[in-house]
DNA sequence: TATCGATTTGCGAACATTCGCAATTGACTA
DNA sequence: TAGTCAATTGCGAATGTTCGCAAATCGATA
């Protein structure tokens, strides 16, 4: 009996649910990179961001493989950028949204609520 | 000072990352659903539906209407759809992978590795 | 107004995630 | 082989999430 879809779903959401996270996987967009480069462009900490590559890595969306002393990281396949575009756009619907009710908010703000 | 993009973006990810929010994002996928109808459909107590619903609600992701003595859910707006799409594209694509792996690992079980 | 059905809220216990520090491992070089 | 740099692992404390139960709220209707 398999995971339920929305299950796998879910876990693949959570996973990419940390900003270092994401922004290692922004980082990888553009093709391999090594884990020093990550450390250099994230602002964490080594252990941290070593924590956040396992998660990565266990969930299957990035690989890492070793090239002499260092290790470097790629994407695994799947189209990550595509994902990315989708939540930018309900992101940013999202805030649009919520700025048009602000300004609704002040153009309002003449006499008590 | 704007919260940083990939910031947002954590946030908004792990906002979806439950099973019973993905499953509800998915009935309100075709239109408005009343409360009821997803306790029907999720298997899920009253108030922890309830409480994951005020998760999405705060993320602005969805929006509730009194209608009568029930409330009525609906997506916000954003393309909901899409970014689901996206995300299946690449769970497919990594549990491809996986079951590739898998099927490499079987053929190869002659003798010790 | 008393009551009922539908939904939400408050709260506490169980569980999971995150982070920094110390210790470990792997590969290169003096 | 000892020493060093790069990356990972182990672990404990702080914090956040999830869930069920009891209680509160909001409309509708008797």
């Amino acid at each position: 009996m398999p995971v339920p879809l929305y299950q796998a779903k879910a876990e693949f959401f959570r996973m990419l649910g940390h900003p270092v996270r994401i922004r290692v996987l922004e980082q990888l967009q553009d093709g391999p990179v090594p884990v020093r480069d990550l450390l250099a462009a994230i602002d964490v900490e080594p252990p941290n961001l070593s924590q956040h590559l396992a998660v990565l890595r266990r969930s299957g969306i990035v690989l890492s493989t070793r090239e002499g002393s260092s290790v470097v990281y790629q994407l695994a396949g799947g189209d990550v950028a595509d994902l990315m575009r989708a939540a930018r756009r309900i992101l940013t619907a999202m805030l649009t949204d919520q700025h048009d009710l602000l300004e609704e908010l002040r153009s309002s703000e003449v006499g008590a609520p």
